[in-house]
DNA sequence: AAACGCTTCAACCGCCCACTG
DNA sequence: ACAGTGGGCGGTTGAAGCGTT
């Protein structure tokens, strides 16, 4: 007997979330935290189904999520994690506050792995990387072609891209772990009051007001008394002090 | 300006595991 | 012990954006 689906998927919605969607879905966990994803749709009136929504919410809509690219830090320890903790992205995530194993992992594919190669490492198994057989012919079409006066002729297209690929590698190495920040989000664009990092549960004390006018949401991060900016994760990184206590008021 | 190819990342899919009755 | 269920996880997809020709 094949497995239910885990929901019934006739009449829902695909794709890419609506700002609508997205505000029932914050106003429903806001109200009633996080709890059978099952039924929230149903509840919170979304025609998604639960997975689409939990994974809306922990991956986008979580008010804890740092936004923009992984920092030079923040990178060099997904890169450490997963040389020891291979593809356990969660895992990975778990040790960096604010990021999900969704984004890590898109960004392990798209930047850390071609880094690593450029690097000649590698991203498997964090080890140098031993040439190809195929790397080994272009070598040698390579050597073929600098020893023959009429060599460019059908070699163009190898020579070109191994040139290119030194290249890379040069610059890979000269500009090992620069990533630019490129905040996507302002932190100032959501919204919580009270919420004890990392816990990923909404207290009930959690309120909210502004959902109508989501730019004009706002976070304000504070250890006591002391207002210390936008960036809890720069400030305790910095600071040492303790995330647990970190809270966000609203301003 | 248009066509094309490449890159990025949000979202989906399906499998796995823990829990419960 | 077993089946059903919900949630989590990792792999994959595809639309959108961007760069190049």
């Amino acid at each position: 007997m094949g497995r239910q689906p885990c929901c019934d998927k006739v009449g829902l919605k695909k794709g890419p979330w609506t700002a609508e969607e997205d505000k029932r879905l914050i106003n429903f966990i806001l109200s009633n935290g996080q709890c059978c994803w099952r039924a929230v749709p149903k509840l919170a009136g979304l025609l998604r189904c639960g997975k689409s929504c939990r994974l809306r919410w922990t991956n986008y809509l979580r008010p804890d999520l740092k936004r923009g690219l992984l920092s030079e830090a923040e990178e060099k320890m997904v890169i450490e994690l997963h040389s020891k903790l291979g593809n356990r992205w969660s895992k990975i995530a778990s040790h960096l506050p604010g990021r999900t194993d969704n984004e890590i992992k898109n960004h392990w594919n798209t930047h850390i792995k071609k880094k690593l190669r450029r690097m000649g490492i590698d991203p498997l198994t964090h080890e140098p990387l031993v040439p190809s057989a195929n790397d080994l012919l272009h070598q040698e079409q390579r050597q073929q072609v600098g020893a023959s006066a009429d060599g460019r002729e059908g070699n163009d297209k190898v020579s070109e891209e191994q040139q290119g690929e030194e290249e890379n590698i040069t610059s890979a190495v000269d500009d090992a772990f620069c990533t630019d920040e490129v905040p996507m989000i302002q932190p100032h664009e959501m919204i919580a009051q009270e919420i004890q990092l990392p816990c990923m549960e909404w207290p009930e004390s959690v309120c909210l007001w502004g959902l109508d006018e989501p730019n004009g949401w706002g976070f304000n991060f504070a250890q006591g008394d002391e207002q210390l900016g936008l960036d809890p994760f720069t400030q305790w990184q910095r600071t040492g002090l303790d995330q647990e206590t970190w809270k966000f008021e609203l301003f």
